[in-house]
DNA sequence: GGAAAACATGAATTGTTAGTCATGTTGAAA
DNA sequence: TTTCAACATGACTAACAATTCATGTTTTCC
């Protein structure tokens, strides 16, 4: 499963290894999976076709690499945003800020992260299913604390979670908007009060 | 561009057509777009290889006539099971069971409708701006009418279609659950009051 | 019944690409 | 300086898959 070698033993390697990463976030993003091939990632490294191969035993060893990589940046950032908030709609806010920001800034996350769905639907799920169970843990925390209404946590954490990536993908990424501030408003005023008057 | 041949001149052709389409679905759900060949299709379908090439030109083809297909037997059977209602938040609770409704009898759709984010970018942009403006010009007829509380409906439709669709693959398609009324109700939960306590 | 149009076929073509390997280079330790 | 593990390379292999096409069969309609 995960055959990729970890540790280079020279600097040289470290710096290959980086290179090797950098170019197949490149390449995924631009081509997508089946699209980009080890050639296309060789030459975007500037290293030879071999190579690769010297890292990584496969092209899915590289996707698989990324993918969580890609959980822990987006969780550690996460974290860091919301530490200091002492209430949960805070920490929400803040929350989705901090995604917004990161797509913005790496807007590639999507070409990987979804497309795991049609490489090996496995590893899509666990994907999402790690971020909703730690969701749901806050969010039973809020429950109990009083601050989050009696939903089933479960399905509010794919509610939240269904929000925020949908709304990043279609404007952020699809419709190249950077108003982040206006579009965390109004998600939030849905959060807030719903979506109908009363 | 929609260079796939529409009117066979015969029942046989007919039947052939029908018989592609409906491998194709097969095999595109089965193993995605990029892994499912036309050797693949054709088996399921029962006929040649060359057989598939006298209704579609290409692989191609017969994916974008599968998603436009879906795009409109969605949309059909969301008007048909909204046309009764007098107010929005009635038509909420409906478009979102109904569309539960499609996903359960159709487990293919995402394998279609999302891979087209790493076929063509384009199509998938294409797919989500059209429900969005649907959408929008309802909303924008709720809140008019006092119904909808003033939220940018642009942002608000992008949030409704995350919610439905991430919900619908999280919990229907992976989890293989079928308590549709339950994930309606919560979600309706937060639509109508939002998800903290006041 | 026969001619023409529509439809069916799968072997052959063509192109692509993931992964291998024999050979060469680098650089750090002894 | 020597040595060896680590690293680098690109021509090659082997397999797979989209599309074509020459040939054959069926249906339509006069």
């Amino acid at each position: 499963m995960e055959n990729y070698i970890i540790n280079p033993k020279t600097k040289r390697g470290e710096a290959t290894l980086e290179k090797i990463l950098d170019a197949a976030r490149v390449v995924f993003y631009e081509k997508g999976f089946h699209k980009g091939g080890i050639a296309d990632i060789a030459k975007q490294a500037g290293v030879g076709h071999g190579t690769f191969y010297v890292y990584f035993d496969s092209k899915i060893s590289v996707y698989r690499y990324l993918l969580k990589e890609y959980g822990k940046r987006i969780r550690a950032k996460s974290n860091e945003a919301i530490s200091a908030c002492t209430n949960r709609k805070e920490a929400e806010r803040l929350g989705i800020k901090s995604f917004f920001e990161f797509v913005l800034e790496d807007q590639g996350i999507f070409s990987i992260v979804w497309e795991s769905l049609y490489i090996d639907k496995a590893l899509f799920d666990e994907f999402y299913t790690t971020f909703s169970e730690s969701y749901v843990h806050r969010l039973q925390q809020a429950q109990l604390d009083g601050e989050v209404r009696d939903i089933d946590p479960k399905v509010l954490s794919y509610v939240l979670m269904g929000i925020t990536n949908f709304v990043a993908l279609n404007s952020l990424v699809l419709k190249q908007e950077n108003n982040i501030d206006h579009l965390v408003d109004e998600i939030m005023k849905v959060l807030e009060n719903g979506m109908f008057v009363q």
